[in-house]
DNA sequence: CCGGATCGAGAAAACGCTTTCTCGAGTAGC
DNA sequence: GCTACTCGAGAAAGCGTTTTCTCGATCCGG
């Protein structure tokens, strides 16, 4: 416990002393209470101003039970689309006044809902993003974490809304795209197992199998990064497609700068095609074709929501779902005549 | 103030209730103090257990004098290296139980001193990332931020260790390089202004000129992010310079595509280098030769380094200078003949 | 068999703040 | 001129912990 005062930094009991009133005034004061004698109040911020003080946020917390602080727990921090919604959260809470923390999983799925229970203790409330953990155990959490946000994920608790980016209308989107472009031989690289998001992205690709009897769509193991693209090369090549759609923008990434090691030309042999719509996509030779997602107003939208929960305002339509935009780029073009397979 | 009791979480006092024990025992059996009857200690846990106890961090926090929670204060989330600088710190904090609570000034460097001194006081310690406040600014509340740590940064205030990648040298490795390729006419597109480590680049070139005198290096304004590369492209072509020094890797990219978009070849007709060796870098067409930094490193390190501070460790040797490795990959090239000013 | 040392746990203070409660002083009303 | 009411500010409680203080009980040696 506690030394015989003062800890070094000075505190609502200096202010009181310096100006010769009662912690109580300095405190009425620095909170605008109006039911201060105004001469009173000067001398109260004069004192304030000539000792800096600044109110401790964590004495102000205990007194009120909030922290202005939010939590956002995301698989991995390196991966660009959390870093953007953690962008967009960030901007917008801290326009409220409100602080983020982050929680990084690393993936560890197992580890993800002490993590959140932990972020949530410490902040008014949170942000779930795209979390790997299974659907009983995230309803069974979800009720300690309220007020919780759920990004790219949903679960049959109450009270938690969730935002949803449409990745099954997506990849179906870009498939139709490539099959106009005359590609009969897709293949699909996808993403990390137990990601909700790829399971979305499967069951697009179901749905555009069932429309689309005709066309070819190889199914190839993934990941989320430019290694996991990079690796793909022979395993695309071995599957003969001519219409990729990569899991996201960085293994569509990984995987262009793999085949332009081998030779091969985008879209010219091979067409290419990312999802997120990720800074860099842009700039990518060839410019990458992609499911444009707006992660950044993801981010925004999860902080109004979680805004909502918070001050208990009912106004706010619950969650959201949104329809990723086709961005057509440079990365694909015309199938070429059907090749057949190639060793790379 | 306060409602009658229990703000709907359970506290400790209802498991000493429910235990049958005083607060202050409950207290000592969850701190893991051996001083209580091992039966009694099983009795306190059970009921911990089953009213699933877990206890307040803010009132911790008070009682403790500590938060555990770091503050960072970035001026760009949406810059890379930044992010990778985050990402490293919070993963070294985190696997020593510490948590990350981020401030982004968004560029507002009047902003920057007041939203460092809050989080700070919402922190035990606080990482300042390339700060873009004035020297003298900087060195005034530094005292008032320990303990504190600079990244590409540093100060005159006292106990304060920096974190600086020695960007100056790095420009001229690179110069070098470009030199030793044939190229006589370079030009630099800055970073933006006020940044100290955009300075350093400077007088890092202003070295190489003097060693140099016979090397043309054309100073073109800049910024620090793709679309400043982008819009470089006509001041590129005017300098008549065949060797580029971007300011960094996202700046070489994107004046990498809109020379591509002027069908000029990389590094057939122009050469462009980076700089930090972003994860991206690795994969542009073609791929970016750059001064390759160990971002996540410094941010690992600004952790040991706040650590130290945090613990009153001395043995932790002070801040820290780090040379940045000349990565050669296929955007620089031999110099075509001497080119005369192209109109692109 | 008794006194001093030991031990274990409850009571209470402290962390730094906000807010209710309380009470004295000033003011208006009759 | 005295009561009733208002207003402003100090006292104190409370937020949820940790830790010192205190004290009864146990234990040991003399």
């Amino acid at each position: 416990m506690a030394r015989k005062s003062a800890s070094g930094r000075i505190g609502i009991a200096d202010v009181a002393v310096k100006a010769g009133v009662s912690h109580a005034t300095v405190s009425r004061v620095m909170n605008g209470n109006f039911t201060v004698d105004p001469e009173i109040a000067a001398r109260v911020r004069a004192a304030a101003a000539e000792l800096k003080y600044q109110p401790n946020p964590v004495g102000r917390s205990l007194a009120l039970g909030k922290t202005d602080t939010i939590g956002i727990v995301v698989p991995d921090l390196a991966n660009p689309t959390f870093q953007a919604i953690l962008r967009g959260l960030s901007r917008a809470a801290a326009q409220d006044g409100y602080r983020v923390l982050i929680a990084d999983s690393f993936e560890v799925s197992s580890e993800e809902s002490i993590l959140a229970g932990e972020a949530r203790r410490r902040c008014d409330g949170l942000v779930l993003c795209a979390p790997r953990m299974s659907d009983a155990e995230l309803e069974e959490i979800a009720p300690s974490l309220h007020p919780l946000v759920l990004i790219n994920r949903t679960t049959a608790a109450p009270g938690v809304p969730s935002l949803v980016v449409d990745y099954g209308q997506g990849v179906q989107d870009i498939a139709e795209h490539l099959v106009e472009l005359g590609h009969a031989r897709l293949a699909f690289l996808a993403g990390p197992h137990g990601s909700a998001s790829n399971d979305m992205r499967l069951k697009g690709l179901e749905a555009f199998m069932a429309a689309h009897p005709h066309v070819d769509v190889t199914m190839l193991e993934g990941g989320s990064d430019f290694d996991t693209g990079h690796e793909a090369v022979d395993a695309v090549l071995a599957s003969g497609a001519t219409g990729i759609l990569a899991f996201n923008d960085l293994v569509a990434m990984g995987l262009m700068s793999g085949l332009h090691e081998r030779g091969l030309e985008v879209p010219g042999d091979i067409s290419v095609t990312g999802f997120d719509d990720i800074p860099f996509a842009r700039y990518t030779t060839p410019a990458l074709t992609t499911g444009a997602v707006p992660i950044t107003e993801l981010g925004e939208q999860a902080w109004r929501q979680l805004r909502a929960l918070i001050r208990k305002e009912g106004d706010e339509p619950p969650g959201g779902w949104y329809q990723p935009r086709l961005e057509v780029r440079a990365s694909t073009g015309p199938a070429k005549a059907p090749r057949t397979t190639v060793h790379g």
